[in-house]
DNA sequence: GCCGTTTTCGGCCCGACTGTTTTCAGTCG
């Protein structure tokens, strides 16, 4: 059992127990054992059948969790969750995914109505029922219906984080199998789409079919959707990520990994090309009309090759232009992960990162930067709690003495400052002036007119100490959209001002995406990539940053943290 | 339920908004 299982199964209690009104404290213990458990770097399950393991040594962990994941690892669940699941039905927990309903709420619908489920849900608010319940009114039955439907529109897609643990997992499984040469990802994955709904995963090798066997025998899979001679096809985890598994000879492998790595658009496009060609493009390989021989189809690379064009990086493939420019031979060279040289938005536990700015620097270090900046929350997020003037000078003096002492890398003091409403700093400019890097961000009042919200962030812009804009749209994947403005008028103000815009590498936000960003870029703008990281495991996901920056065909020279050290100062004016 | 101690129990992030009320519960971040 993984950790991320044992950790779900907590979280999953924690919500249950949320809507049963039990202790809050309580609850959050189990969140808290939760998460302790997702960021622990050895499996629960090996420290649980060690003799001399103890998972109490885990911070957030103690007797009364430890004999639950006891209780888990023996039988797949334990007393409390079977005691709240006779009480409320699995169903209830979905509707906690509705914005804007919460356990008590879910309570009540299920006590009066016994309705646990989105389609009872949305029926009782078509039918005007909700409303007889206290506190409820028509106002928030027309609410829940609209976060309804935004749910179903992202019901059924998961992270990218999410896609490619599951991805490395089911490959290195598979890999223990006899004969297998290679295996690879193709799909929106592998393009580095923020969200997929499914993966696809390519394998060649002589022990191809005993792979798909071993495939549908996977211990995490809950449901064989398919299982023939080339592809088998399943369902893993209680996520229900559909994953297919196609196996290919060799001479068509580069094909194959062409074809299932999309866009549908970009494919098309390729297909007209070839037709103008002469020839033909499909799963297989590139043949010749006349006479059906094959041209190429074993790599990639000769696919494109025999169509006249450069090979074009998968994160590029959305027919946006990339054919033309790949015709001309003028793709840009993208960024890639090893160009990254600092990591310039994390937090400490001075607020609420879960590591200390130690242990944030080292694993910093470890990664081989040459710099980070450590940019807590202002004290606008009290619920984070946000630095105040005081605490600001204070903790960048801190940050100072730490990079004094040489931790291996240059470590600048920065701040996270909150964006108030009208677009004024939540932290005074003497106390901002300090600082080495001030990221500013929205945090609240999401909800302004769109003309109300550009107005904000331009002013934010025209704070001489703000050196760069975090997570610009707000939006959080699978859960909420970003706030409406003008994105283009605050992309060229921040081009004149030489703020950057940031570009959020946090799973959850990846953020600004895509078509923002090459809209930017066309205005001048430049960018920095960051991880938002709140724990030292978190700075690895740099990878996703760079990944949506591919996607916004950015170059290391468009992104001020691929520069050294000395560079990257000159660039951001800093001493 | 966890933690840390004052070593056996008290403290645990809390302010703001919304929609419903007529003083506040529920939700969010």
């Amino acid at each position: 059992m993984e950790n991320r299982e044992f950790a779900q199964m907590l979280a999953e209690t924690a919500d249950l127990m949320e809507i049963a009104s039990e202790d809050g404290f309580r609850i959050r213990s189990y969140r808290n054992g939760a998460s302790a458990i997702e960021g622990h770097p050895e499996r629960i399950e090996d420290i649980l059948n060690d003799p001399a393991g103890d998972v109490t040594r885990i911070s957030g962990i103690g007797k009364g969790l430890s004999s639950v994941l006891k209780e888990i690892l023996r039988r797949g669940s334990f007393e409390r969750r079977d005691q709240l699941l006779e009480r409320y039905p699995p169903t209830a927990l979905e509707l906690l995914k509705i914005q804007g309903l919460g356990p008590k709420s879910i309570a009540l619908i299920w006590e009066h109505f016994r309705v646990s489920t989105i389609d009872g849900l949305e029926q009782l608010c078509r039918d005007h029922k909700l409303r007889t319940l206290p506190r409820m009114g028509g106002k928030v039955e027309e609410r829940v219906l609209r976060s309804i439907a935004q749910y179903r529109q992202r019901a059924g897609r998961f992270l990218l984080s999410f896609a490619e643990q599951t991805a490395r997992q089911i490959m290195a499984y598979l890999k223990e199998g006899e004969g297998i040469e290679r295996i690879l990802p193709a799909g929106s994955y592998r393009r580095g789409k923020e969200t997929v709904g499914d993966l696809d995963l390519l394998l060649t090798g002589p022990g191809a079919p005993g792979a798909l066997d071993r495939f549908v025998k996977y211990p995490a899979v809950t449901e064989v959707l398919g299982h023939g001679q080339n592809k088998a096809s399943v369902r893993v985890g209680t996520e229900g990520l559909q994953v297919d598994l196609r196996a290919l000879a060799e001479e068509h492998f580069g094909a194959a990994l062409q074809y299932f790595t999309g866009s549908k658009e970009h494919n098309i496009q390729l297909r007209n090309r070839a037709l103008k060609m002469g020839m033909t493009l499909n799963e297989y390989g590139l043949f010749r009309l006349e006479g059906n021989t094959q041209v190429a189809g074993a790599t990639e690379e000769g696919i494109y090759e025999a169509l006249d064009l450069e090979w074009v990086p998968p994160e590029m493939r959305e027919n946006q232009g990339e054919i033309d420019l790949a015709a001309a031979r003028s793709l840009p060279k993208l960024v890639s992960p090893g160009d990254m040289r600092g990591d310039l938005h994390m937090h400490t536990t001075e607020t609420d990162g879960r590591g200390s700015l130690e242990e944030m620097a080292e694993a910093a270090r470890a990664l081989g930067y040459e710099y980070i900046a450590i940019t807590d929350h202002s004290k606008a997020l009290a619920m984070a709690n946000g630095l105040d003037e005081k605490r600001v000078v204070e903790f960048a003096a801190r940050v100072r003495e730490v990079n004094a002492r040489g931790p291996g890398l240059h470590v600048f003091a920065g701040l996270e400052c909150d964006i108030r409403r009208e677009g004024e700093m939540d932290i005074e400019d003497s106390a901002l002036a300090e600082l080495d890097f001030v990221v500013a961000s929205v945090h609240s009042y999401m909800n302004l007119e769109p003309a109300e919200m550009t107005d904000r962030l331009l002013r934010a812009i025209e704070n001489r100490h703000v050196r760069a804009l975090g997570h610009l749209t707000g939006r959080q994947l699978l859960h909420r959209d970003g706030y409406p403005f003008d994105f283009e008028k605050v992309a060229k103000a921040a081009a004149r001002r030489g703020v950057l815009l940031e570009i959020n590498a946090s799973p959850e936000r990846l953020d600004i995406h895509a078509p923002m960003i090459r809209l930017a870029k066309s205005h001048g703008a430049r960018f920095v990539i960051s991880t938002d990281s709140h724990h030292p495991k978190s700075l690895p996901n740099m990878r996703f940053g760079v990944a949506m920056a591919r996607r916004g065909w950015l170059g290391p020279g468009d992104i001020v943290n691929t520069l050294p050290l000395v560079k990257f100062r000159e660039e951001i004016r800093l001493k």
